[in-house]
DNA sequence: ATTTATTGCATAACATGTTATATAACTTCC
DNA sequence: GGAAGTTATATAACATGTTATGCAATAAAT
């Protein structure tokens, strides 16, 4: 057994930590959308959301909506045009800006995906760290500890076995 | 301005959430590492401080003790290598297996960042979020917020002009 | 009005994580 | 003691973030 020293050295390495926790959780996100038996990408989510919430947004408002840079924004709403979900269009008033907008499908997707995974899988999430509280240090440890006892994909079937 | 959907969908956006702070908090932690003149990555120091704290350490264990994947090891490993920070020779009782410790190089690295360094980092990060408690996203957000207007590298400096 | 600066997006190059798989070295099991 | 399985590492292919930079469209300045 080994150390596992991005734990050990606390908040030296908390960038590390965040970063591989974050990783982690997507990736078991990840596990519950495949299992819904959607195409669709964990990563890809907000950007969906983020025009559903607000209506049309250029690349660069979506950069700023979702918190990443620019050419990761134009990367990621390129394969969302060839999945079919958003349709991109040159604004009106300014030929620089492309304003992208939810297909039908797109549409579709999103709601499907409001009423039925969003709900699952923010209840699972909330089921691994929403009763913690108290320095974040131990919280980051006792959510580590949570994905590694029961993965997220499994934490909704625990909560509804006690209703 | 537009809405920072990650931040309002909370649980929902947790994984990508945890990530962008974390590469947040490491980039800001590249800086301070940067402006002190030390020719290494953040990335890469979790290597050396878990080989610093147990001796030489195969590349298996190495991945163990920094929650990553082997192969990510193994580039990482590559590249200490390469900047002349590691050794690597092969276990003596199982050929497989490369036992990797650091060069007196590497141990001067690892000395003057304990001292000089590595303090100041984790100091820096405890005035970020040291004192923060309660729910997890409500932290999240204080650390969001924290970094947006003092970043990490000016966070050390503030606390001396107190003193 | 035409030059100059700025803005918005695309693209290239790179960083660093992942999974899948090959290969060599050890173990196990008749 | 040799065949078959297992383990440790390396490598390839891919994902998704970044910075740097080019180009076209717009805005600003003289």
């Amino acid at each position: 057994m080994v150390e596992d020293v991005v734990r050990t050295l606390g908040f030296l390495c908390m960038g590390s930590r965040l970063r591989r926790i974050g990783e982690r959780l997507q990736a078991d996100t990840q596990q519950v959308i495949d299992e819904a038996g959607l195409g669709i990408q964990a990563g890809q989510y907000p950007f969906l959301a983020a025009i559903d919430r607000s209506g049309p947004l250029t690349i660069g408002e979506l950069a700023q909506a979702v918190g990443i840079t620019q050419p990761g924004a134009t990367r990621t709403i390129g394969q969302l045009l060839e999945l079919g979900y958003v349709d991109m269009q040159p604004a009106p008033d300014d030929q620089r800006r492309r304003l992208v907008s939810l297909t039908d499908k797109g549409q579709d997707l999103v709601d499907h995906s409001k009423k039925v995974i969003w709900p699952r899988i923010a209840a699972a999430v909330a089921d691994l760290c929403g009763d913690l509280d108290g320095p974040i240090l131990e919280q980051l440890a006792a959510i580590e500890d949570g994905l590694a006892t029961v993965p997220l994909a499994r934490r909704n079937a625990a909560k509804e076995e006690n209703s």
